[in-house]
DNA sequence: GTTAGCACTCGTTCATGGTGAGTGCTAAGG
DNA sequence: CCTTAGCACTCACCATGAACGAGTGCTAAC
């Protein structure tokens, strides 16, 4: 229903009406279309074609003596259909590589000034799905004593991460201990996923002797601790700019959003549901999710623009923006590809290293 | 000038006022008092008294005919002089007791929990303030060199924290290097404290000899990347809740709090500036700060609640709660108070083992 | 197919008046 | 002298209604 072309006039209108009320904020009448136009062309026409795109389900009216606002059907047919993507200018770009370059010796500091970043330049949420946690590979693993029977386990992945745990024992560990558990763990899990660390490891205990049971068994008490959640860790910044936009003038509304920004889980659905129906193909492009689309956050006033970023060549995580619905996508999705595709060289380089 | 007594029936019609203020979040009339008495008394009368208290500053009216409002003044008053801390309930307390005992190995998410516990108990934003990292005890370190000339320096200090930090170093470290200046380290620095660190190597360097001195120079090095900021590290929780307070249905208002809750150190502050006035015998209660009286917070419509909480008998941060100046400041005054001593005792736990 | 003209709709704004909660003042009473 | 009843007064709040204007849909003419 939908997938149907419009004419060339209606895309044109289409188009007039989404650029007028994306910078305005206000409803759009058909004067104001009207002289949007290059083409001379009267408003009492423009009256016309509004009222087939109303009917068609691309545009919808306030009150009956309101100018027309798009629906999502009108955003998604814009935005797949009518849109150019504004690259970045340069200006913002030579921002973007001072702020970035000097983070390069930590990735969590890279992702985090990444969010910062796509919330400066896009004047809403930026938002940074981290790599997974389970999808990491491990490089290096160190195992430290601490005194009462803690222990740190210190896990440096391929992404120039490092991560640290805090567990308790039952058996108290010695110095020494640590270093032999240590070096064998180094032994046996370098290069092995997270998420496989177990059954890696119980591999590998079937072929030890009676004199290594103790240490491998403390080896696993210890990794079961290594959380392997679904999604990576989400850095989020610039959620109060959000105050700025009129949608969220709304107490309600706002109250909705910065409760939504708490659940990660939500967030990440939202910031990948967008490549759901997509062929590989498509993979490297920004995608985006307006309003309902993303059903699962009930969320109707929100949009969100992202796009993958890749580590040598695989994609890892999601870099985007949220924000209301009426969004500048044309900029914003030029914003994100070019923000996921510097994060993706700087993580590269970082994870080259390790 | 408000450091005036007041008579008997004054405080009883102020406390009546802040009580009812705050549970209604309307003003309140002289009819309203009345019947809050125990002892009978005419509206008209309390009329006469309201008059004074507004002329002494303690009420305020927002304008002719409504009822009245407490001051920053009137608050002070009832806080210092009026209000009985309320302890907390039973059930609350197993509640505490069970969300916060099973979190007793790693105390950064201790203190997160802590401040997930303040948000819950008291529906306002609960903060609490890590001990700076500055005053640490340095307990052990741990350097381990990654692939790609990064090194991770690994920290676990008095209060059973973990911290790495992760540095590009020139020269590269070689394993048996990592391993040697740990030793050394862990020689020289366990027990001093972060922030002489610098100095208390300055000292060692001198009485080492040359062979010693690459290596010494590298452990310095390194080490000049701890951060050494003046506040400790703070976790917030349950800042959306604040928006199921009527004061904070204006959005410019809640724009304000947010932007606040943003700027660590103006938090950090406004945590703190309660407890200037104070003779370190009171240091163990919690103190209040009302509104326009945290003066560099620019925020008149905000109160925060805090108390500090000691390890091993020192105080080393702050816990507190930040809601409107409408705030029942009894009861929370006691659920601060008995969070700190909460956290307090199991830091101190934590500690004890380290 | 396009456009001018026109009646119509409906949100917005402003003035109007009534209502009620609450006050301050005055005068009477303990 | 303190307390209180009585009363006039203030002012936010709410509903009503009129004027306004942006914008529409429809019809008829080009």
């Amino acid at each position: 229903m939908n997938a149907q072309k419009l004419s060339d006039r209606e895309e044109l209108v289409l188009q007039a009406v989404v650029h007028s009320f994306i910078t305005s904020a206000e409803p759009v009448g058909s004067r104001t279309v009207a002289k949007r136009f290059s083409l001379d062309i009267s408003p009492a026409t423009v009256r016309n074609v509004m009222a087939d795109l109303e009917e068609a389900g691309f545009l919808q009216q306030l009150h009956t003596s309101s100018g027309r606002v798009p629906t999502d059907v009108g955003y998604r047919y814009y935005v797949d259909f009518l849109m150019r993507i504004q690259r970045v200018t340069l200006t913002e770009r030579t921002q973007v590589e001072g702020e970035l370059s000097s983070k390069l010796d930590d990735a969590d500091s890279l992702l985090r000034q990444t969010s910062h970043l796509l919330a400066l330049l896009s004047h809403q949420t930026g938002i940074v799905e981290a790599p997974s946690l389970g999808d990491a590979e491990i490089r290096q693993i160190e195992i430290t004593a601490l005194e009462g029977g803690r222990v740190v386990v210190l896990l440096a992945d391929n992404f120039g991460r490092v991560r640290t745990m805090v567990v308790s024992i039952d058996t108290p560990l010695q110095h020494d201990d640590a270093r032999k558990l240590t070096a064998f763990l180094n032994d046996n899990l370098r290069g092995v996923s997270v998420d496989r660390v177990v059954s890696a490891m119980h591999g590998k205990l079937e072929s030890f002797a009676d004199s290594q049971r103790r240490l491998a068994e403390q080896a696993v008490q210890v990794l079961n601790f290594i959380p392997v959640n679904s999604g990576g860790p989400l850095f989020l910044d610039g959620a109060t700019q959000l105050f700025e936009q009129p949608e969220f003038r709304d107490v309600d509304r706002a109250r909705e959003v910065f409760g939504l920004l708490e659940e990660r889980d939500r967030v990440v659905d939202l910031l990948r549901s967008g490549t759901l129906g997509l062929e590989d193909g498509d993979s490297e492009r920004s995608s985006v999710v307006i309003g309902k689309e993303a059903s699962e956050s009930g969320m109707s006033e929100i949009s969100v623009v992202s796009a993958p970023y890749k580590v040598d060549g695989k994609t890892v995580g999601r870099v985007g923006v949220l924000g209301p619905r009426r969004m500048p996508y044309s900029r914003l999705s030029g914003v994100v590809e070019y923000t996921a595709g510097m994060l993706g060289r700087l993580m590269s380089r970082l994870a080259g290293n390790g």
